[in-house]
DNA sequence: GCTACCCATGTCACCGGTGACATGGGTGCC
DNA sequence: GGCACCCATGTCACCGGTGACATGGGTAGC
């Protein structure tokens, strides 16, 4: 590796100036600097940015942490974050946390202990109090769901509406007995859905029925535990609000038979093209993504400037004929090529598909 | 930022001390290693990992490029390099390249220029010469495609045999005219994919027809603008293997209607799910990342031990009911569940769908 | 009792770029 | 002409952990 000192031996000049030269500082004469310049491209120069990060203490990496990279929803948030960093000339790390709470901390404080300069984080875990230390000394956003046990910056989507617009949704198209399905009551944004749920039922004077409430349909199986035992309700629901992507992608398949409208949560790449076309609130990732990027961006520049701590931002309801009322079923059909109907413009994830 | 000098002093001990006992290094004595022990929890010492690094020269993180991360199949494949670097306690920064060939140059010398000590990259561009210093320095092991203008480690999927495999799959199923359609002949994928596609209708007798061929449907004007004139043809084809899976996810919704049957190139999220649910041939990208990463820390650990340059891994077909011949097309009904038949086993991104 | 060696610990330099400050020649102005 | 100041360049230390080697007390073996 050839280093400054190399060059500046062959330059006949001082490290220094080499330093000075490959900065751009004006106080170099002409001469000097075409020599250096020549030294620096015989010998194919590049710098350490390590050595350099290390003496002035601030790398430029942005730090994203995330449930699960291969889930579309945070793929996209993470392109975004990526999209951000580069305009500000940061690397980002990437890391995916996983699941389970333990995990997440580990994982979280190996990914912090690599000096960044900020982090983007989307939690799942009940508490993030342990990052109280690193909020301290750099800018730590959160994404998708508010930070709990610390104050910090956060994005998030609308959950509370969203799970009203959902459910008035399927109400304004004749559903009377609608369930709700979400992973675990756990999750800030799964209570905050169901919560937005139940306000739309009382809205429209409709009881809510408990028994219509299930978490945990995860997998395959206990997908069709839960369908199963919804539908053994008496009167049987006609339509299901699921509360995340995650139990959409495993509920639709299970549902297959049976003539229920779904209104989703979370968009996902081909959620247009499936029969019947889920209908889902989007929560726009890219956007989040790169408004939480900008966040720490903005934070590293002026550190003592203040900021809104908790920014909601609306939530979008695309509707691709999956919430009709079951009078109107008969008329899906595979091939009918069912497109958003109500949304003024699909969202990303549909318009512009992964290959 | 608490020092390892710090410590040193709270404990009355040399930092190197603190840095055998911070290292579990055996010489040291069970009470000064309780004294610097309790010292170091006191101060909360955390390592600078960037000046250890520095130190030693050979930075704990592995790379990875990759044109789109917001793809599912290179989502799950990072996702797998990160599992195989966590394990072999490295960091991981992603990168994502975009399709455009100038500016993948770009984006993979601005991460190489951050000190990794190794690379995984699936490049799109059609020359990868300018990577040959880099690769003399730190191991560069591509996926998905091979590198070409200079020799590095590969791992691919058997494109060729995946083509033949797709066609051959058809013409078994009744299918006389076929049509293959991919993003660009440039691509070596696609372009191996196409001639897997022309030995199969060569072994089966058939004639090439090259008014069945096409290119670029990467978004749903173009896609529809090919189907178009691919019904045109005459005979028109009954069926149609797709070279990739963006390809796939514009060519379906503009088959709506048709009743084509279609194989394509790469499993996505839901692919069992879509009306006719498609056909794929499945690449495996968890494979692929975790053996390139696995290759990567390898050769890390044994700079001088020969591998095989080029592995080729197998394909797989996952049938799914969108090949059938003609007078099958009848049986396709939306809410009948299409699950893989052939297939012994569902592939990752159907059996796992991400949330 | 002396050599040889081990062990716990310390000292020092070094990785490579850069900030703080020094140096010394040149220029301008009263 | 002398003082002030600027400019190009150099010198040096430093960021923080660690490898190479030094030190000095202890112990074993002949």
């Amino acid at each position: 590796m050839t280093t400054m000192r190399d060059v500046a031996a062959r330059a006949r000049v001082s490290a220094k100036t080499v330093s000075r030269v490959f900065n751009d500082d004006p106080h170099v004469l002409p001469e000097t600097r075409a020599r250096v310049t020549e030294a620096l491209r015989e010998l194919g120069y590049l710098p350490n940015s390590l050595a350099r990060t290390f003496r002035t203490g601030r790398p430029p990496v942005l730090g994203v942490a995330v449930p699960d990279l291969a889930d579309p929803f945070f793929a996209v948030l993470a392109t975004a974050v990526e999209q951000v960093a580069a305009r500000a000339d940061m690397a980002v790390v990437v890391s995916s946390l996983g699941y389970d709470p333990a995990r997440e901390a580990v994982a979280l404080e190996s990914l912090l202990r690599r000096s960044l300069s900020g982090l983007v984080v989307a939690p799942t875990s009940q508490d993030q109090g342990h990052l109280g230390t690193w909020a301290a000394r750099l800018p730590v956003v959160f994404v998708d769901r508010p930070p709990r046990g610390l104050t910090a910056d956060a994005f998030t989507g609308d959950d509370h509406e969203g799970g009203r617009l959902a459910t008035a949704h399927l109400i304004a198209h004749g559903h009377r007995d609608i369930a709700f399905v979400g992973d675990s009551p756990a999750m800030t944004t799964t209570g905050e859905r169901l919560a937005g749920h139940r306000s739309a039922l009382a809205d429209a004077g409709l009881r809510p029925r408990d028994e219509l409430v299930a978490f945990g349909a995860g997998d395959r199986g206990s997908a069709e535990r839960v369908v199963g035992r919804l539908r053994s309700a008496v009167p049987p629901p006609t339509a299901l609000v699921s509360g995340d992507a995650r139990t959409t992608m495993t509920l639709v398949p299970a549902l297959a038979g049976s003539s229920w409208a779904v209104v989703g949560f979370g968009d996902f790449p081909m959620a247009h093209m499936l029969s019947p076309a889920v209908t889902v609130v989007d929560q726009d990732p890219a956007a989040l993504g790169r408004l939480a990027a900008e966040r720490v961006v903005e934070r590293l520049g002026a550190p003592e400037r203040r900021f809104r701590r908790h920014t909601v931002l609306p939530v979008r309801l695309v509707e691709r004929r999956s919430c009709w009322s079951p009078a109107d079923a008969s008329a899906l059909f595979p091939s009918s090529c069912p497109r958003a109907v109500v949304a003024a413009s699909p969202p990303p994830l549909a318009e512009e598909p992964p290959p």
